[in-house]
DNA sequence: CAGAATCCCTCAAGATACTG
DNA sequence: CAGTATCTTGAGGGATTCTG
Protein backbone atom coordinates (compact mmCIF):
# COMPACT_ATOMS: atom_id res chain seq x y z
CA UNK A 1 0.00 0.00 0.00
CA UNK A 2 1.23 3.30 -0.56
CA UNK A 3 1.48 5.90 1.98
CA UNK A 4 0.97 9.71 1.99
CA UNK A 5 3.47 11.85 0.67
CA UNK A 6 3.58 15.04 1.90
CA UNK A 7 5.62 16.17 -0.60
CA UNK A 8 2.94 16.00 -3.14
CA UNK A 9 0.81 18.96 -3.00
CA UNK A 10 -2.60 17.43 -2.96
CA UNK A 11 -1.94 14.96 -0.28
CA UNK A 12 -4.29 15.01 2.08
CA UNK A 13 -1.53 14.82 4.68
CA UNK A 14 -0.23 17.78 2.93
CA UNK A 15 -3.65 19.50 3.98
CA UNK A 16 -3.66 18.81 7.55
CA UNK A 17 -0.14 20.45 7.80
CA UNK A 18 -1.41 23.73 5.99
CA UNK A 19 -4.17 23.62 8.59
CA UNK A 20 -1.45 23.54 11.62
CA UNK A 21 0.31 26.27 9.41
CA UNK A 22 -2.94 28.10 10.13
CA UNK A 23 -1.70 30.38 13.14
CA UNK A 24 -5.16 31.74 14.33
CA UNK A 25 -5.91 28.18 13.82
CA UNK A 26 -3.58 26.52 15.96
CA UNK A 27 -4.57 29.65 18.46
CA UNK A 28 -7.62 28.79 18.84
CA UNK A 29 -7.22 24.56 19.14
CA UNK A 30 -4.97 25.88 21.92
CA UNK A 31 -7.11 27.98 23.22
CA UNK A 32 -10.00 25.85 23.25
CA UNK A 33 -8.16 23.20 25.12
CA UNK A 34 -9.25 24.26 28.40
CA UNK A 35 -12.40 24.36 28.18
CA UNK A 36 -15.57 25.67 25.97
CA UNK A 37 -15.66 29.27 24.91
CA UNK A 38 -18.23 31.79 23.77
CA UNK A 39 -17.17 33.64 20.65
CA UNK A 40 -16.26 36.70 22.34
CA UNK A 41 -14.46 35.12 25.28
CA UNK A 42 -12.66 33.42 22.45
CA UNK A 43 -11.91 36.83 21.04
CA UNK A 44 -10.36 37.90 24.28
CA UNK A 45 -8.11 35.38 24.69
CA UNK A 46 -6.50 35.54 21.59
CA UNK A 47 -4.89 38.78 21.10
CA UNK A 48 -5.26 40.70 18.16
CA UNK A 49 -7.33 38.26 16.25
CA UNK A 50 -10.36 39.56 13.95
CA UNK A 51 -13.70 38.56 14.44
CA UNK A 52 -13.42 37.69 10.63
CA UNK A 53 -10.13 35.53 10.91
CA UNK A 54 -12.28 33.89 14.51
CA UNK A 55 -15.70 33.15 12.92
CA UNK A 56 -13.85 31.99 9.07
CA UNK A 57 -11.31 30.05 11.31
CA UNK A 58 -13.99 28.41 13.71
CA UNK A 59 -16.15 27.73 10.80
CA UNK A 60 -13.88 25.84 8.84
CA UNK A 61 -12.88 24.11 12.16
CA UNK A 62 -16.20 22.74 12.52
CA UNK A 63 -16.54 21.36 8.83
CA UNK A 64 -13.14 19.32 9.47
CA UNK A 65 -14.47 18.17 12.97
CA UNK A 66 -12.11 19.97 15.15
CA UNK A 67 -14.57 22.08 16.98
CA UNK A 68 -18.35 21.64 18.18
CA UNK A 69 -20.45 25.07 17.89
CA UNK A 70 -23.47 24.82 20.27
CA UNK A 71 -26.12 27.80 19.93
CA UNK A 72 -28.31 28.45 23.06
CA UNK A 73 -31.62 30.46 22.53
CA UNK A 74 -30.99 32.48 24.94
CA UNK A 75 -31.89 36.52 24.44
CA UNK A 76 -29.14 37.61 23.18
CA UNK A 77 -28.31 34.50 21.39
CA UNK A 78 -25.35 32.69 23.09
CA UNK A 79 -23.02 30.65 21.27
CA UNK A 80 -20.18 28.32 23.15
CA UNK A 81 -17.59 26.51 20.94
CA UNK A 82 -15.30 23.02 22.46
CA UNK A 83 -13.04 20.96 20.85
CA UNK A 84 -14.55 17.67 19.71
CA UNK A 85 -13.12 13.83 20.62
CA UNK A 86 -11.09 14.56 17.53
CA UNK A 87 -10.16 18.33 17.97
CA UNK A 88 -8.75 17.67 21.06
CA UNK A 89 -6.42 14.52 19.81
CA UNK A 90 -5.18 17.24 17.39
CA UNK A 91 -4.76 19.86 20.34
CA UNK A 92 -2.95 17.38 22.25
CA UNK A 93 -0.37 17.19 19.70
CA UNK A 94 0.20 20.60 19.08
CA UNK A 95 0.77 20.86 22.33
CA UNK A 96 3.84 18.61 22.02
CA UNK A 97 4.90 21.09 19.38
CA UNK A 98 4.48 24.10 22.41
CA UNK A 99 6.03 22.07 25.00
CA UNK A 100 9.29 21.73 22.33
CA UNK A 101 8.94 25.68 21.68
CA UNK A 102 8.74 26.00 25.13
CA UNK A 103 12.21 24.03 25.68
CA UNK A 104 13.78 25.25 22.96
CA UNK A 105 13.10 28.79 22.38
CA UNK A 106 16.50 29.69 24.04
CA UNK A 107 18.58 27.11 22.14
CA UNK A 108 16.94 29.25 19.02
CA UNK A 109 17.72 32.55 19.67
CA UNK A 110 21.16 31.92 20.84
CA UNK A 111 21.82 30.53 17.28
CA UNK A 112 20.30 33.50 15.84
CA UNK A 113 22.20 35.61 17.46
CA UNK A 114 25.48 33.58 16.55
CA UNK A 115 24.27 33.78 12.82
CA UNK A 116 23.75 37.50 12.99
CA UNK A 117 26.97 38.23 14.18
CA UNK A 118 28.55 36.11 11.37
CA UNK A 119 27.01 37.67 8.90
CA UNK A 120 27.23 41.60 7.94
CA UNK A 121 25.48 43.12 11.08
CA UNK A 122 26.32 46.60 11.60
CA UNK A 123 23.26 47.27 13.94
CA UNK A 124 24.65 47.14 17.86
CA UNK A 125 21.84 44.20 18.74
CA UNK A 126 20.02 45.00 21.90
CA UNK A 127 17.42 42.07 22.02
CA UNK A 128 16.70 40.20 25.35
CA UNK A 129 16.00 36.71 25.24
CA UNK A 130 14.10 35.09 27.66
CA UNK A 131 9.87 34.54 28.01
CA UNK A 132 7.19 37.33 27.78
CA UNK B 1 7.64 31.75 37.10
CA UNK B 2 5.84 33.25 34.27
CA UNK B 3 5.38 30.74 31.12
CA UNK B 4 4.86 31.93 27.28
CA UNK B 5 1.93 32.79 26.74
CA UNK B 6 0.83 32.00 22.93
CA UNK B 7 -1.84 34.27 22.86
CA UNK B 8 0.43 37.11 23.08
CA UNK B 9 1.94 37.97 19.63
CA UNK B 10 5.42 38.77 20.24
CA UNK B 11 5.94 35.53 22.73
CA UNK B 12 8.83 33.55 21.36
CA UNK B 13 6.83 30.63 21.42
CA UNK B 14 4.07 31.76 19.24
CA UNK B 15 7.53 32.70 16.76
CA UNK B 16 8.18 28.68 16.86
CA UNK B 17 4.65 28.04 15.92
CA UNK B 18 4.66 30.84 13.27
CA UNK B 19 7.87 28.78 12.04
CA UNK B 20 6.05 25.46 12.13
CA UNK B 21 3.20 27.37 9.89
CA UNK B 22 5.53 28.49 7.17
CA UNK B 23 4.74 24.88 4.92
CA UNK B 24 7.76 24.67 3.47
CA UNK B 25 9.97 25.03 6.30
CA UNK B 26 8.18 21.75 7.44
CA UNK B 27 8.57 20.15 4.19
CA UNK B 28 12.20 20.85 4.53
CA UNK B 29 12.45 18.92 8.26
CA UNK B 30 10.84 16.14 7.02
CA UNK B 31 12.79 15.66 4.22
CA UNK B 32 15.96 16.29 5.72
CA UNK B 33 15.04 14.34 8.41
CA UNK B 34 15.71 11.28 6.40
CA UNK B 35 19.46 11.81 5.29
CA UNK B 36 21.88 15.22 3.81
CA UNK B 37 20.38 16.55 0.75
CA UNK B 38 22.10 18.94 -1.55
CA UNK B 39 20.58 21.87 -2.85
CA UNK B 40 18.80 20.65 -5.92
CA UNK B 41 18.29 17.34 -5.03
CA UNK B 42 16.09 18.84 -2.45
CA UNK B 43 14.22 20.94 -4.67
CA UNK B 44 13.33 17.72 -7.20
CA UNK B 45 12.72 16.16 -3.80
CA UNK B 46 9.93 18.91 -3.10
CA UNK B 47 7.60 19.28 -5.48
CA UNK B 48 6.38 22.63 -6.63
CA UNK B 49 8.79 24.79 -4.20
CA UNK B 50 10.75 27.48 -6.45
CA UNK B 51 14.30 27.89 -5.79
CA UNK B 52 13.83 31.24 -4.14
CA UNK B 53 11.22 29.85 -1.45
CA UNK B 54 13.81 27.20 -1.18
CA UNK B 55 16.91 28.99 -0.63
CA UNK B 56 14.98 31.70 1.30
CA UNK B 57 13.38 28.97 4.05
CA UNK B 58 17.08 26.82 4.10
CA UNK B 59 18.59 30.30 4.77
CA UNK B 60 16.23 30.91 7.73
CA UNK B 61 16.45 27.17 9.36
CA UNK B 62 19.97 27.47 8.91
CA UNK B 63 19.65 31.38 10.93
CA UNK B 64 17.26 29.13 13.65
CA UNK B 65 20.00 26.66 14.33
CA UNK B 66 17.54 23.90 13.02
CA UNK B 67 20.17 23.29 9.96
CA UNK B 68 23.73 22.69 8.89
CA UNK B 69 25.13 23.87 5.81
CA UNK B 70 28.73 22.22 4.37
CA UNK B 71 29.87 24.24 1.21
CA UNK B 72 32.45 22.34 -0.50
CA UNK B 73 34.82 23.54 -3.12
CA UNK B 74 34.79 21.27 -6.02
CA UNK B 75 33.91 22.28 -9.30
CA UNK B 76 31.28 23.36 -9.74
CA UNK B 77 30.75 23.99 -6.24
CA UNK B 78 28.75 21.31 -3.77
CA UNK B 79 26.65 22.34 -1.07
CA UNK B 80 25.01 19.44 1.28
CA UNK B 81 22.37 20.45 3.99
CA UNK B 82 21.39 18.44 6.64
CA UNK B 83 20.02 19.07 10.25
CA UNK B 84 21.72 20.03 13.18
CA UNK B 85 20.94 18.00 16.30
CA UNK B 86 18.24 20.43 17.22
CA UNK B 87 16.63 20.58 13.76
CA UNK B 88 16.67 16.43 14.50
CA UNK B 89 14.60 16.95 17.80
CA UNK B 90 11.90 19.39 16.17
CA UNK B 91 11.96 16.65 12.93
CA UNK B 92 10.55 14.12 14.67
CA UNK B 93 8.15 16.45 16.91
CA UNK B 94 6.61 17.40 14.03
CA UNK B 95 6.22 14.08 12.62
CA UNK B 96 4.15 12.99 15.62
CA UNK B 97 2.05 15.89 13.41
CA UNK B 98 2.36 13.54 9.52
CA UNK B 99 1.32 10.58 12.27
CA UNK B 100 -1.61 12.40 13.47
CA UNK B 101 -2.58 13.73 9.78
CA UNK B 102 -2.36 10.40 8.51
CA UNK B 103 -4.30 8.48 11.21
CA UNK B 104 -6.88 11.01 10.97
CA UNK B 105 -7.39 12.18 7.77
CA UNK B 106 -10.31 9.79 7.07
CA UNK B 107 -12.70 11.26 9.83
CA UNK B 108 -11.56 14.90 8.72
CA UNK B 109 -12.86 13.92 5.24
CA UNK B 110 -15.88 12.39 6.58
CA UNK B 111 -16.65 14.92 8.54
CA UNK B 112 -16.25 17.88 5.99
CA UNK B 113 -18.35 15.77 3.54
CA UNK B 114 -21.29 15.31 6.34
CA UNK B 115 -21.03 19.44 6.94
CA UNK B 116 -21.55 19.94 3.21
CA UNK B 117 -24.08 17.88 3.05
CA UNK B 118 -26.43 20.32 5.01
CA UNK B 119 -24.47 19.46 8.64
CA UNK B 120 -27.49 17.23 9.33
CA UNK B 121 -25.79 13.94 10.80
CA UNK B 122 -23.87 14.24 13.92
CA UNK B 123 -22.69 10.32 13.79
CA UNK B 124 -18.93 9.51 13.61
CA UNK B 125 -17.85 7.92 10.59
CA UNK B 126 -14.88 5.46 11.22
CA UNK B 127 -14.16 4.78 7.36
CA UNK B 128 -11.07 5.59 5.70
CA UNK B 129 -10.38 7.83 2.67
CA UNK B 130 -7.06 8.92 2.93
CA UNK B 131 -3.99 7.91 0.39
CA UNK B 132 -2.77 9.75 -1.96
C1' DC C 1 -23.98 38.78 21.72
C1' DA C 2 -22.57 36.55 17.56
C1' DG C 3 -21.88 37.12 13.41
C1' DA C 4 -22.33 38.66 7.81
C1' DA C 5 -20.99 41.84 4.21
C1' DT C 6 -17.85 45.46 2.25
C1' DC C 7 -13.97 47.64 0.83
C1' DC C 8 -9.16 47.96 0.63
C1' DC C 9 -4.37 47.18 0.76
C1' DT C 10 -0.14 44.94 1.85
C1' DC C 11 3.20 41.67 1.14
C1' DA C 12 4.42 36.84 0.49
C1' DA C 13 5.23 33.93 -3.18
C1' DG C 14 5.71 32.87 -8.24
C1' DA C 15 7.98 33.77 -12.66
C1' DT C 16 11.93 35.21 -14.97
C1' DA C 17 16.60 36.35 -15.82
C1' DC C 18 21.41 36.59 -14.52
C1' DT C 19 26.02 34.93 -12.08
C1' DG C 20 30.13 32.90 -9.63
C1' DC D 1 25.57 23.51 -9.36
C1' DA D 2 23.84 26.80 -6.15
C1' DG D 3 22.28 30.44 -5.70
C1' DT D 4 20.94 36.22 -6.15
C1' DA D 5 18.28 40.18 -8.11
C1' DT D 6 13.90 42.30 -9.86
C1' DC D 7 9.11 42.64 -11.11
C1' DT D 8 4.47 41.48 -10.71
C1' DT D 9 0.22 39.58 -8.93
C1' DG D 10 -3.65 38.10 -6.06
C1' DA D 11 -5.51 36.58 -2.16
C1' DG D 12 -5.32 36.69 2.78
C1' DG D 13 -6.40 39.49 6.32
C1' DG D 14 -7.51 44.24 8.70
C1' DA D 15 -10.86 47.91 9.44
C1' DT D 16 -15.38 49.24 9.22
C1' DT D 17 -20.30 48.98 8.99
C1' DC D 18 -24.75 46.58 9.56
C1' DT D 19 -28.08 42.99 11.62
C1' DG D 20 -31.02 39.17 13.93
Amino acid sequence: MKRPDPFQALCPTRRILDRIGDSWAVLILIALGSGTLRFNALKRRIENISQKMLSQTLKSLERDGLVRREVFATVPVTVEYSLTDLGRTLSQTVNQLTLWAEAHIGEIEAAQQRYDRGEGATEPEGRAAGGC
